[in-house]
DNA sequence: GTAATAGTGTCTTTCAGACATTATTGC
DNA sequence: GCAATAATGTCTGAAAGACACTATTAC
């Protein structure tokens, strides 16, 4: 009656099973632009696609050839998607140790005319600062940033426009309501650079308006002001550093909050 | 170089495939303790597990036979793991159109002694009034509702430990970060009603706070006040009837609310 | 000085928090 | 009247919101 003795018995074939279990992932990363000295900064959300090959390997044709699609591959049987998910950022960028996390999964009948896949889908907020050394792998033709509109007027591979819809509103949800925005920022950090990141994904008058986040920031128990250490990354005057203090997530309830 | 002439050339067994697909539902309900008139509702989460029998219908020894597990399945190729995680709500409730919801995935390497599992997780929530006729199906020999405190008593199939402890951080913060209180509660409902079922999950003073609550709630933007509606449920006093707004999700940025 | 960004002063209004008080009704 | 729940009155203090103003520095 043990668990042994009851997986001899099991026949592992008697369901039908999945023609395949892949992991996607949304890189996503935050550029400045016209960076200038002294200047606030205004940055940009974007998001990592790669070109799909017209033609594989052996010469013929690609599915969904020629479209632009998240990248992502076949999960092994040895390892968890997340992993997976990681070891392709890795592949597409060469970067190590960032955020990623799953936001959905993709199961529908019939996405993938190649058979019953399914596709766990991540996302990965990679810094501007670690994104120097890209490079295309063999599987893709190119690989591009997009801003979001950009995003709209391509032709996107599979159910990939659904996917990464949803992959907006995650990193949004998690900007906003928890301080994964650190992992687009450096260690410290001014009142502006953290405002410039969160300007991406709000219009909130408490984070757009300068003096309003400026005294904010202040108050707010998971930032720490660094006593005595400025920059003057944005400004001709010195300004105050901060950092994210380590805290388990913050939940404010839609029920104690002002509107 | 169409999608058709890709696939032909396109060997769907290239990759080691998962060997099952299934899909798990963790079916909350919010239980009034001690229900008597005119009295204020004390509310108490409850989730429903499976006793996995010690058998299969074939007479032979069950996998993790003998032990509480979430009610699931495997998903058809036909359908998403969403519609299987409806089909077996249904078959343990007879319940049908409430809200149901994706929270994770598992797959870790080992985790089912069957073979590569992949389980997507989902989570339920059923008013108590529709829990009138629970069944019980052939491959369960036992269902039962369970406190949290309970199940940490339990011994537990697979890893639904850890399923059921995302589980609940999923259905909390969803209580107090959008309107899913409301699949608790009946159409229209009093203050205390809606208090009942968040103190499940929050102690915030806000919240348990009697005068405070039935002053917030008057100014919440998703509550709608029914001017001239009370009732007699929970008080001899007559008290005023609410309900929800229909809304797009509210998300407050935790750089805008107050500590 | 000018321009740009950072940050403060100050006033008004609103709300949280606390606690007492009143209102309503079945028993 | 008593007990229980609902709801309001009232005070204090803190923070939001708005807007003017000062501070600092490269040029």
């Amino acid at each position: 009656m043990t668990n042994e003795d009851a997986l001899k018995k099991y026949d592992v074939k008697k369901y039908r099973t999945p023609d395949g279990y892949t992991s996607d992932i949304a890189i996503f990363t935050i550029m400045t632009k016209e960076a200038e000295s002294y200047k606030k900064p205004v940055m940009e959300l974007k998001l990592m696609l790669i070109k799909r090959a017209a033609t594989n390997a052996e010469g013929h044709p690609n599915i969904e050839g020629d479209k632009w699609a998240l990248p992502g591959g076949f999960v092994q049987a040895n390892e968890t998607a997340l992993q997976a998910a990681k070891r392709e950022l890795q592949e597409e960028t060469g970067v190590q140790g960032v955020h990623v996390k799953h936001f959905g999964v993709y199961d529908r009948p019939g996405r993938d005319p190649r058979g019953w896949i399914i596709t766990n889908a991540h996302y990965a907020i990679v810094p501007e600062r670690h994104l120097m050394h890209r490079q295309a792998n063999d599987d893709a033709s190119e690989v591009e940033l997009f801003t979001l509109e950009e995003i709209n007027h391509l032709a996107l591979a599979f159910d990939h426009e659904d996917i990464i819809k949803h992959a907006v509103q995650a990193i949004t949800a998690d900007l906003l309501q928890t301080t994964a925005a650190k992992n687009f920022l450096p260690p410290t950090f001014t009142y502006s650079e953290l405002q410039a990141v969160l300007r991406t994904v709000t219009n909130d008058p408490v984070i757009t308006s300068d003096p309003a986040f400026s005294r904010k920031i202040k108050s707010l128990p998971f930032i720490e002001k660094l006593d005595g250490q400025t920059t003057t990354r944005t400004s001709k005057q010195p300004t105050q550093l901060f950092r994210f203090v380590e805290m388990e997530d913050i939940i404010k309830p839609i029920y104690s909050v002002k509107y």
